[in-house]
DNA sequence: CCCGCGGGTTAGCCTCGCCTAACGACGATC
DNA sequence: GATCGTCGTTAGGCGAGGCTAACCCGCGGG
């Protein structure tokens, strides 16, 4: 029962794990990871995510080579991607077993995630049939082998008048995401691209015949890729 | 998010979980609820109980009135069999939802139950019926309201030649727990009582037509009531 | 009557994770 | 080239929850 003699690396604390999905996750979205954008993300004061790196660094999870670089060993992405999967798993099995809606599932996976035994995973998954994405569209890594954390283009980013389908939404906001699955706005569906009104105005997207205009910050959570690459690929690096 | 301004009672620490359902199991073995009993039931250091037992105290979740005596406030009762609930509930789901084999939903249970969230926990009480018993069966309390977890009498105390019907069977040893469901006994089974072999020996039961001898140790983790109530009151009393 | 012993508490210390405040280093700016 | 933010780290604290060692109290036995 004692948390102090285990395996020197095996058993992480909660907020370890924390951190290692904060350093994925910066990572992925090609932010720099550094002590402030992972203090941030974890909402936490700069000097606490430091001395949490320094703890990493010390069990071989992370490398920061004392310069500013953060980046995650091979040991210490495996353990985070671990820990991805375990909360996507769970999102995917509240999301389908327990008909939790999907702008709760994020929440309560936080803390689950922490909570489940490696067969409990396997079981989650075997249940699930081997699930590839949660209900966000976010991919869940395999149980071990290789994972693609990119995510596709924003829907802020879109072309005019293409289509774009929605594969991705981050699953930060409640809030937001509750409006988005309103709308009608979920992976899977394609929608249409408008117009972007002017001097940071909304931009107009059509959902199953109905016009919506998306204020940027929501758009921006709404990731997908453009059918019908006609004339797209000028548009799609305007930021 | 923090876990600093909250109500002030409202959110309690994993740790203060298990203190209370550790007061709850204790009174309801018959056992004294002293420091000394509790810190062995969570398997701590007395001197750690005691400072456990101060800040129960100081939230009002407990009254020890000084003395020696420690009991649970009419608060601490209401959370206790809240977290008790919780427990047996994840137990139940993960047996019935997930095929996990009951020597495991135990430990599996001990951390999923500060995880869970009341909406969470009503969702699994829904999608389970409303289930009365865990897969041991333990009662689940109700969501608000009485509840008695009293025990039923012991195997071991059973009159010999008697039947007896299995209830409830202790779920605190995982090894005893798969021994016991490959001879077939399970809660809801009846067996036949024999003799009860001289100085500590075996007690000899008959399972689904087979005779098989139970430790005194093993006997007495399985608890239920006699069939057939002739002349057991006598040695019912025996211990 | 006193002694020993079991059980509870106190004292003192440790780790983890967080905080604020102060300090230092580095790049942009005047 | 001096100055000022922006970052990061260090220093110093705090609360929760553990531990060991020492102490204290009450009770049964000699």
């Amino acid at each position: 029962m004692s948390s102090t003699r285990e395996a020197p690396c095996c058993e992480l604390s909660a907020s370890m794990e924390d951190y290692l999905k904060a350093l994925v996750h910066l990572e992925a979205e090609g932010r720099a990871v550094t002590t402030g954008s992972i203090a941030h993300r974890v909402e936490v004061a700069p000097s606490s995510a430091s001395a949490m790196l320094r703890r990493l660094r010390g069990a071989g999870l992370v490398e920061g080579s004392g310069g500013h670089e953060v980046v995650l060993t091979d040991h210490g992405r495996r353990h985070a991607l671990r820990v991805v999967r375990r909360h996507r798993l769970v999102e995917t099995f509240l999301a389908e077993i327990l008909d939790v809606p999907w702008d709760e599932v994020h929440e309560e996976a936080e803390r689950l995630e922490h909570a489940l035994s490696p067969a409990l995973e396997d079981r989650i998954a075997t249940r699930l049939g081997e699930p590839s994405h949660d209900p966000h569209g976010d991919p869940i890594p395999p149980r071990d082998g290789e994972h693609d954390e990119a995510w596709p283009d924003p829907l802020d980013a879109a072309p005019t008048g293409g289509r774009f389908r929605v594969e991705r939404v981050s699953d930060r906001d409640s809030d937001a995401l509750r409006y988005l699955d309103e709308l009608g706005v979920r992976p899977g569906v394609t929608v249409g691209v408008g117009e972007r009104d002017p001097f940071g105005g909304p931009l107009w997207v059509e959902v199953a015949g109905r016009w919506c205009a998306l204020g940027l910050p929501l758009a921006r959570l709404v990731h997908g890729s453009v059918e019908h690459t006609e004339d797209a690929a000028r548009v799609r690096r305007s930021r």
